[in-house]
This record gives C-alpha cells, sequence and structure tokens, in this order.
DNA sequence: GCAAAAGTGTTACTGATACACCCATGA
DNA sequence: TCATGGGTGTATCAGTAACACTTTTGC
C-alpha cells in the first residue's frame, strides 16, 4: 500500500536493447524491490516527483537503472484504470527508450540488478507491463518502418548484415538482402567507412554510419522516409 | 489555486467535428470556469476521478459536453511539465474525439456553453491547449490515410464528393476526384446506396455506407489499409 | 438549351519484388 | 583450394499519378 486516498502518477520505462552478437532484441527487467509483488520482474519504473517535468521523471529513471543519458526517450502510452495496482491509485505513463547495447553496457545493468530478456522469453512480470511490453513491440515495428529508429540500437559503426539482421530481428521475418541494401542505400542517409568489421567473416563487411544530421534536415523540410517493409 | 502540494491527473479532451455544409474541420471549445484564466477558451476537461479507470473519465468528459457517448474517443499524448498550469501540478490525459455534426448536435454544445471553432481560426486558449490541438491536427492526418477515420466524421449515410471534400479539409489540398474514387473503392469497404443525395446538384450523388463490420474482420486478419495520401 | 455538379478510363511512370552469381579472404 | 559470408544487377510487376470528356437534370 502506498497511501490511501491519494493519486499517484508513475514513469515505466521500456527499453529495448539489440545483441548484435545474439542477433536478439532484448527488453530490460529489474527486480521490483517495494510491495505489492516486491520480488517480481518489473519495467524499470518510479514515481513522478511534484516539481519535475515527467519527461524530466523518465530520464531520471533510465539514468538510476542504466546510467545512460541523451538516448531515444519518448512518451508511449498513459495506463490509468482504477485497479490496475493493488497497492494503491497510481497512473502510470509509459516511456519506451532504445539504446545500444554492448557487453558494458550488460554489466552495468547487472550491477543495478536489472536483466536483459529476450524479447520472445520474458517471465512473468507485474501489473500491466506485460500489456505495456506488447504496446512496445507493436510501435517498435510501427516505428522502425516510419523512423530510422533502428540505428538508436546498432553502435555507431554498424555493417549491413547487421542492420538487416536487426530488422529481421524486429519484424520476425527473412528480408531479401538485395533490395534491403537498395532501399536503406537509396535513402543517402548511410555513409559508408573506409573500414572494415573482420569479425564475422574473411571478407569483412564494411562498416557505414548514419548520417543523423542529414536526417534531422529532411525531417524538418517535411520529408517522410519510408524504411524496409518486406 | 487548487491545493498545494498534490498532485492533480486531469482529462482534457480534444473533439474534432466536419461541417459537410462549411466543408471545415472544427474544434470544440468552452469557456473554462475554474480559476486560473476562468473565462477563457480552453478544451473540454475535467479531473480524474479517485476510482475512475481514465478512460471511463474521456468518456464522461466527453457526454457532459456533447451529451455523446459510443463516439471515436482515444488517448493521444500525457502533458506533464511541472509548471504547466499555474493553479498547481496538474496531469492532464489528452484524448482525441471525432464526432458527427450536425445542427442538432451544434445546438446542444450551445446549450453547454461550447462552442465550435474552426480548425484555422482558433482563438487564444489556455495553458499547452493550443499545443494540444497542433498535436491532434498531426495525429489526424496521419491517422485518415492508416485508418478509415474520415467515416467517423460524416453522416452514416454520405456521398463520394463529400468524402472527397472532407480529406481535401484534413489535408487542406485539392486531391484528383478520379483517383481519389478509384483507391477510395478499391478498398471495397464502401457499399453503394440506391438513392441519390439532390440536395447540392440537379444531377444528384449516390449515397454510400462505410461497412465497418467488414473493416473490423479485414483488421483482426492483420490487414492493413492505405487510405488517400495526395 | 444551358449551367452545375457527378461520374467515368487510359496511359505513362515510378517504385517494389523476385531472383543467382561473383568476390575477397583466412585457414 | 575451398568454405564462408559479403556484395552486386536486371527483368517483371503493381500501384500511383496525370489527365478530359460525357452524363444528368432542374431551371
Amino acid at each position: 500500500m502506498y497511501k490511501a486516498d491519494q493519486m499517484w502518477v508513475a514513469i515505466d520505462c521500456l527499453v529495448f536493447g539489440y545483441d548484435v552478437q545474439e542477433e536478439k532484441l532484448k527488453v530490460l527487467l529489474f527486480k521490483r524491490k517495494v510491495d505489492p509483488f516486491s520480488g517480481q520482474w518489473s519495467l524499470i519504473g518510479g514515481l513522478v516527483n511534484y516539481n519535475e517535468d515527467i519527461y524530466a521523471s523518465a530520464e531520471r529513471v533510465l539514468k538510476e537503472f542504466t546510467g545512460l543519458e541523451g538516448v531515444f526517450l519518448e512518451q508511449l502510452h498513459t495506463y490509468g484504470k482504477a485497479d490496475r495496482d493493488p497497492g494503491g491509485r497510481v497512473i502510470s505513463i509509459l516511456f519506451w527508450s532504445l539504446i545500444k547495447l554492448d557487453q558494458l553496457f550488460k554489466d552495468t545493468a547487472n550491477a543495478h540488478g536489472a536483466k536483459w530478456f529476450d524479447i520472445d522469453e520474458l517471465p512473468q512480470m507485474v501489473l500491466d507491463h506485460c500489456q505495456m511490453i506488447e504496446n512496445g513491440k507493436e510501435k517498435l515495428r510501427f516505428q522502425a518502418k516510419n523512423a530510422p529508429l533502428g540505428f538508436e540500437l546498432l553502435p555507431e559503426n554498424f555493417t549491413m548484415p547487421q542492420l538487416l539482421r536487426l530488422y529481421q530481428a524486429i519484424y520476425d521475418q527473412q528480408l531479401d538482402d538485395r533490395n534491403f541494401r537498395k532501399k536503406i542505400l537509396s535513402t543517402k542517409l548511410l555513409v559508408k567507412q573506409d573500414f572494415k568489421d573482420k569479425s564475422s567473416s574473411k571478407k569483412g563487411a564494411y562498416f557505414y554510419q548514419f548520417d543523423k544530421e542529414k536526417y534531422q534536415e529532411l525531417k524538418k523540410k517535411g520529408y517522410h522516409i519510408e524504411f524496409v517493409l518486406k
């Protein structure tokens, strides 16, 4: 119980990561520390402070659990069923975040009692967090084709095969790699680097970087890109 | 001032209507009755009750001001800057609604102290309501091409020219009527009636109805329709 | 018979899909 | 030299865009 007859406003934050080695989408969960349901898996979250913008709350929560700042973070949906939390009347604003997952980062999360779960092997979760993740997956699939969000999930330097596999993980289906390259490159938003990733093949795959500034410019001009679908 | 050091959760509801005669998109506003800013124009809204689902709150607000139930009503975004309301800490969940505007209804709204404004002739509004409407317009434009929302704004029986003009009002641009018809009819979701609207021409235009059930079925099967763009 | 709005088809073009082979390299 | 993953080009198809005239009917 939090406190009778008062409304609480909470932030939950759905953090997606992509493991380039495993080629799997992951979600960050942690073991809830307050009753009810203490000890069960939960999205990272916290209460909004009285003098705090909700977006700042979300940034604070994200930083508390991951140490990260300045990453992709957006509001997704607000959950407000009267009985969604048996501990009291809590309205929760869900944010979602996309981050670049690397080994170092996995360790940090671990240290904070958080854990990365495969998106298709999620444990039982508290409250309506399962629903939240469903909504988040839908949004990710939707957004990944209307905006270049994929890049938020990959290292600054990434290869075409990595990008392809990321999209395949998001949509859970095979994509034709020739058409994929054509479409992605036709946006003119990728900058080919002159060095290669030789960790996954003898020939090596060229690294690319995403040209974020150019994208922002185009977006301002009302330009709309349709990224990969099938 | 509402009350110090307590957080309030409010609903605001952005109601769009389309005036078939005037061929204009409208927004429903009312004169705010509480301080601060009492007497100024505002979206319709109210506070969430302690034991009330937020969606039920939105339905209540909508009914209070319009008498309507069972119309299109969806959550849009949550506004939570700490200083957004000088009267206290209020977090507002914005819903949006699309309704069929007719003369009878315009009178009802009037009786409740609400008023319909042309979407491009809006008055000054309280708080961040101008921002809310901007976000709502964007959403309407976006959604109108990804789902058959247009029909929520027209009478049950509508003609092709009416539908065309509605879309033209939403996108604020001319559309080619031959291509428009083709695309709309290719969805197979309109049912031609065998009577005509003779109020706007001597020849008369056939009425159509939107087949909501067929759409729901298709949607369940994962079918996705792209409505008119250009 | 004429004014005013409704209704209809075809062509050109652009972008999407399907598909198979050669390349570079380390072991 | 061979096994492995990286990289490329073309032909077909489908959907979009551009475009102008005929129909109906009340006055």
